[in-house]
DNA sequence: TTATACATTATAATTATTCTAAACTATTGA
DNA sequence: TCAATAGTTTAGAATAATTATAATGTATAA
């Protein structure tokens, strides 16, 4: 129950009222040790399968974005047609298995510091992120 | 003239048929000294206003398709609803300006080369690519 | 030049996402 | 405690990007 608890308050602290939706989505993607990548689908899924339980598409949309927002989830670019959100949101790169189709974290101090020695004037940087897309050592490509 | 003969062997050596829409699509992505940065609905108005013509939809998504395929034009991974298409093949970067939704080429220069310390195990790497997100530098962020 | 395999097209279908407006609920303050 | 209200959830409609379909058209090889 304490851990409901904190996440009343992870959620009061981002003015976001604690709704029972809302908490049902934070316990499945912060009481986890690892790192979990995921789709709106994916959560979903998750959502009618571990908590038997129903909560609606837009809700499950809304709460995500809320949390990107409030910096609680991290939206991760992939070329893909969905899109992809990371419960590691610190800055860190991926690796993208093109075999599995699976995103992998690839810590920041795996690469050395990126520095891009000429911005675009006027403009600040955001953020930068490297994708490093890997395949099968002894993959045929066409 | 000779330039569409160019496209014809183009198109020839990638097996694909020197179609008239093809050989039109050719000349737009390819008739540029800058590298050209598109969402299939930007080529689509580009076609109709260039050309006075109209090459349906789903022609266009085929033969984007069929030259992603091929070699002829690169995919862009951004976070966002549409595909991104690159006339630039090479191994390169990308800004990605989030005020106009514009991507712009970050030379492989501009970026120190970047040594991935450890690689996952059996998969070898296909391509490493930065993603750089600018925004105006005075603009509020709520 | 003709058969055939491949292309194009309009349109329908699909998929991801956002919008809407009505019903619901957490919060605030009397 | 309880009502007012501001924010939330919801089902379903709307939108947007993309893919599938099936009929018509065209490049190519024999």
């Amino acid at each position: 129950m304490s851990r409901n608890t904190n996440f009343i308050d992870k959620l009061r602290e981002a003015r976001l009222r604690p709704t029972k939706q809302r908490v049902k989505i934070c316990e499945l993607l912060f009481n986890r040790e690892k790192t979990f990548h995921f789709t709106i689908n994916d959560l979903v899924k998750k959502i009618s399968e571990d908590l038997n339980e129903k909560i609606s598409l837009a809700t499950v949309y809304n709460t995500v974005h809320a949390f990107v927002k409030k910096g609680y989830l991290k939206e991760i670019a992939i070329n893909s047609d969905k899109s992809y959100f990371d419960t590691n949101t610190s800055t860190h790169h991926h690796f993208y298995d093109e075999d599995t189709h699976e995103l992998i974290d690839c810590e920041q101090n795996n690469i050395d510091s990126i520095n891009i020695k000429n911005n675009i004037t006027g403009k600040k940087i955001n953020s930068v992120e490297v994708l490093i897309k890997v395949a099968s050592d002894n993959q045929n490509h066409n």
